[in-house]
DNA sequence: AAAAACAACTTGTATGTACAAGTTATAATT
DNA sequence: AATTATAACTTGTACATACAAGTTGTTTTT
């Protein structure tokens, strides 16, 4: 590390705070910092990169953009939850309350398939010239189904990955940890839809109640790697939350 | 402005860069700067405000975060119109698309009233003292309603401000430009449920039909000041969407 | 007139220094 | 032992300098 010298080739990948940036984040990402724990400092920082604190601070500016980090004067850097901190749109019993007991079914299995027309968003070419892998998932809380959920993802980009080895049930955690992918951005459309006879079953309410449809396309960190949901949430107990600060 | 100098007393709104970022966020708010303008280049506003580029850049970023610009190499840092790239829902027919006619009816004029509990987040104790300013939109694209909106805010934060005051018609327009105050973030609740009998009626649906309920409150960048809403929206040819990217 | 080369200008990255402001640990006092 | 004062440590702000990389305007060449 103490050998480390920035490259000047125009690719900002090699940018030194760019690599102090990931080396951190596949830390992060690998739990060698675990969540709630502490960063080195930003000195102990520079003297492991040989580097100033500058360029130290703007490594970690842009982890702090990305989520991963907040930090406190006099205190720290501190490792956070990062699915926490995106505005993505979450169901309200399972922000970790205590109070709810959630579980996550897979209900098929992932496998490689044809792209289905139901996709919201337009595909890109290169994935048009692909497979792709899906799979879907039912979220209950205490004990009721509470979102139908089925997921397509190219499978020229990321290859198939089994649902039992899902980390903690839990797909992006395993793109984050093992595959080293991070959501970067999304797009959702939201439509209240009456609850077509499959939905209805799966979640265990009259068809044609209420349901809230939402389809959405995470942009991750892969280039060329999209991942599209479609997702049908009884929201009678539970709505569903989004939240963002600036 | 050349002999600006910091005043190191603890508190951050003294500090230098905070008080460039105010000035150019002012000068943006009130269309000095307009919408697709580009700002004066970094050196230039060393000049202006007599200091160095590291605290100006420092500015500038702060801008970029909050979303009034966007900054490219070689170029400069140009306006953005800020709503669009803000995380928050909006209305597919409302993307500034000239394909559509898109129009906001005020139904109620704003006017001091009580709170009214159907408010989905909880007051401050302070929000708890002060009456609230009340008023009913419509919104229209096409010349079919599409979103019926509820919104309140306490009236001893802010006056109340009569809806032919509104700024292009548009509530935030107003704050931004007349008053200088900014979203700075929310927190949102989405249910699917079926319409009652005023909101089918507003939207011309049947009554019962499913409709997306949009709780919203509105955090602003004037301390304790939130803005409330309770929208009714029918997603039959309109989606709600919503995008963020880091 | 059009294309290429060059200069001027703009933002991006990195180095280094210094002081401010906050947190935590240690030492001194009661 | 408990409290207070001090020191050490951490992040935040600002100054200054230098070079890289991109955009735009001007000049030179074809």
């Amino acid at each position: 590390m103490s050998n480390f010298v920035a490259v000047k080739t125009g690719n900002i990948k090699n940018r030194k705070y760019h690599t102090i940036q990931d080396y951190i984040r596949k830390r992060i990402q690998t739990g060698k910092y675990p969540v709630g724990s502490y960063l080195p400092s930003e000195n102990e920082i520079c003297g492991q990169f040989g580097t100033t604190r500058t360029t130290v601070r703007k490594a970690l500016d842009e982890l702090l953009k990305e989520g991963f980090i907040e930090k406190e004067q006099g205190k720290g850097s501190k490792v956070l939850e990062r699915r926490k901190s995106l505005g993505l749109l979450t169901v309200k019993g399972f922000s970790g309350s205590i109070d709810y007991k959630v579980k996550t079914v897979v209900t098929k299995g992932p496998k490689i398939t044809e792209w289905n027309p139901v996709i919201a968003f337009s595909l890109t070419e290169e994935e048009k010239k692909s497979n792709c892998v899906y799979f879907q998932r039912v979220r209950y809380i205490n004990d009721r189904p509470v979102v139908l959920e089925n997921n397509w993802y190219a499978s020229n980009e990321l290859q198939l990955i089994d649902s039992d080895a899902f980390i903690e049930g839990s797909f992006f955690k395993t793109l984050s940890q093992n595959h080293f992918i991070e959501v970067m951005g999304a797009e959702q459309e939201l439509r209240s839809i009456p609850a077509s006879k499959e939905v209805a079953k799966n979640l265990g309410i009259q068809e044609g109640s209420p349901i809230l449809h939402i389809s959405v396309r995470f942009r991750t960190s892969k280039p060329g790697l999209n991942l599209y949901g479609d997702l049908y949430c009884n929201t009678t107990d539970y709505p569903i939350r989004n939240s963002y600060f600036l």
